[in-house]
Parts: C-alpha cells; structure tokens; sequence
DNA sequence: CCTCTTGTCTACCAGATGGTAGACAGTCCA
DNA sequence: TGGACTGTCTACCATCTGGTAGACAAGAGG
C-alpha cells in the first residue's frame, strides 16, 4: 500500500487550497504542479483537464464537509439547540484550519451553472433531510418560527462568510489568536442560536 | 455636459458587474471592453492598468455602499433595533438588485493584500463608529451583550452571504421572485434583530 | 489654416496558460 | 527475457492576456 503513490491525493489538496484561497480562475495549472512538485503534465495525467479536476476538488470537498456535519449531528444530543449548536461548532474547526475548504464551497457561485449545480443537487439531499427536521421542531415550539430553508441558507451565509472574510475580521479589529478564534467561535454559536431561540 | 463622453463610467459600471460576479481574475480586459462596446486600449487610455482598474472599482463601490448605509441609519428613528433594521433592509436593495456590489466586496479576500488593506483602512473610521454606538447601546442594554466588532463582523457576513450566494438559495429552494425576495427581507432582518435583542 | 489636445482605434508583442505528443524509466507478469 | 502497463517527464503548440506604439479623427483656439 506504501508503494501506491499518491500524487493523485496531493494534486486534490493542492487544487481544494489554491482554488479556495485564490480562486479557481486565478489558480494556473502550473501553480499546483509546482506546489504538489511534479510536473504539470502529471496533473493532466490524473486529471485530463483543469476543469475535470474541479469537479474532483468540488466532490471531494462537499463529502469532506458532509462527514463532519454528520458526525457532528451523530455525536450531539438530540436537542434542536444542541445540535445546531455543535454543528457550527463543527464546522468552524476545519472552517478555520483550512479556510480555503469553505472558500472553494463559496467559489462555487463564481463558476459555470454546470459545476455550481452539480454541487448543489449533491447536498440536496441532506438539505432536504435537515428542512424536515427543523420544521418539526418550529412546530414543537422548540426553535422560533420561521422558513427552515431560508434559516438553512442563513445560518450558512453566516458561518461561511465569517470564516471565508478574514478581511472583515481584520476591519473590526478581532485578534486572529487562538483565544480569539475560541471567542469567536463561542461568540458565532451564540449569534445563530440566539437567532433561532424561540 | 452631454458631449462630455461618460465611457470611463460605463467602463466602472461593467468592471463591478464583471469582477463582481465572475471575479477579478476570471475577467479579462477584452471583456470588459466588448461589454462597454469599446477597444480594450480605451479601458487603458482611462485606466492604466488592470490593477488601477481594480482600485478605481473598488474606491466607488465603498462609496455607494457606504452613502446607501448612512442614508439608512439618518432615515431612521434614533433607537438601535430600528437602526440595525434599517440598515439591513437598506443594504438589501443594492444587494439583490446588483449582487455584483457586494460580491465585489467579497471578492476582496481573493485579492492581494495591498487591495484588501486599502479597502479595508477606507471602512475603518465607518466600523469604529458603529462599534463604539453599538457598545453604549449594550451597555444601555438595549442589545444583546456580545462584542460589538464581532456583532459587527457576523451580521455583515450574514447579509452578504446570503445576497451573494444565490446558490445557497437554490439549494434551499427558495422562490427568487419578487414576493420571494420580499419575504427574504423580512426573515433576513428578523434573523438578524433575534441575534441582537437583549 | 495650422497646431495642440482628447479620445478612440488598429497593429503588434512578450509572456502565461491549458493542453497534446511522445520519450523514458520502472514494475509486473508470462 | 521480453513485452505491456503505469507514472512521470521534456518539448512543443495554439490561444489568450495585459500592455505598448502609434495612427487617425474631431474639436478648440490662435
């Protein structure tokens, strides 16, 4: 197994870095070949075009993602707050460690129809699942009323745009420090759940 | 005054709808050019390059946004939660109406930092009034205690992520049609304002 | 009428980019 | 041993991109 080079698996993390940060039409070919350290005909090689390769990047990224809100849902308490509450919890941990992650998902709306819905109707799904579940509990009383899909959308515009912007974190002065990364994330949770308190 | 050609406004106003929606690296001179109607040597006889260019559209964009959102607050009555309220209801016009607008905004985090850091140092003296407004008010107790820059920062994030990312929407399937968008509004400002009541 | 300025254009260029063709080295069987 | 396969590379190409040089038309003004 040691044997199986996995360049394929370093030109994917590669690509989900530079597209995500830079952007996907600022990223060249020879910008991944050269971070990876092959050369950029080994990339065509894995990959027969730039644009193949997105859609591996996207894919993989989307499954990454889902398996950390998964788990995160999984392991919390089946309590509509309390899952909310670990899910941007969740997400902020690889939202920070690897912005580019998030990036790439926001990359998404620059990009042709083609690739932006193929992404979408890859999570569709799931989103479905999570509409049902927070319309049950708006009609237990147990979140505050309102459209679940829009407050889907919304608490995703928040989280992702907080993570993606450190620009926006650096306008209003918030120390970008471990303690002030923990504060924040406290700080976000806290700004969504009180949003969806009843 | 009507002589006086306006083709470096009309070149301004396609670069935001351009970098804007496709981003600044994904947009070529040629065009911008072919959508102004022009040679791509007209844009470099206004603008020297692609870069001043880019400052010159991201300079006006700060303008714009930030004479929408100080009519907003002027309009409004003197008391935080109407404010907020204002301020968001405001921005949505432009923002859905142009999404390019902000999306440019957003698309500064792509950028080089000198990019970033000019428009983020023209937002500065705009964020730090807001922050010392918004502490008295909590202080006051009329909003949630929380750490007003950060306050500052996620709602920001919310109202553009969700202005921007029209796929996010679709996702959730919601309506993007007039009635649709109204309502959008409204639960955008509502989920904003219970993040933010006392 | 001449000349200077302004705004736009055509012609062109050097470099980057995505992609093709095919050589080459190592490994895997038969 | 020898051929087929796999993975990587060098060489090359057509196209696009930002940018330069300079021609040209239309006023403006002496």
């Amino acid at each position: 197994m040691s044997r199986r080079p996995n360049t394929r698996a370093l030109i994917l993390e590669a690509s989900v870095d530079l597209f995500g940060s830079r952007g996907f039409a600022a990223t060249s070919l020879d910008d991944i070949a050269s971070v990876v350290g092959v050369a950029k005909q080994t990339l065509l090689y894995w990959f027969p075009s730039k644009d193949e390769l997105l859609d591996a990047v996207l894919a993989q990224t989307a499954i990454e993602l889902a398996a950390v809100i998964e788990a995160a849902v999984r392991a919390a308490p089946d309590e509509p707050l309390a899952r909310i509450d670990a899910v941007v919890k969740a997400v902020f941990r690889p939202a920070v460690r690897r912005p580019q992650l998030l990036g790439l998902v926001r990359e998404v709306s620059r990009l042709s129809p083609v690739h932006a819905e193929r992404l979408t109707r890859s999570v569709q799904p799931f989103v479905r699942r999570a509409i049902d579940y927070l319309r049950e509990e708006m009609d237990a009383g147990r979140l505050r009323r309102a459209d679940p899909g829009l407050v889907i959308a919304l608490a995703y515009a928040t989280v992702t745009g907080i993570a993606t912007e450190p620009e926006a974190l650096r306008a209003v002065e918030w120390p970008v420090t471990p303690t002030g990364l923990r504060r924040l994330r406290e700080e976000l949770a806290a700004f969504v759940l009180s949003a969806l308190r009843p």
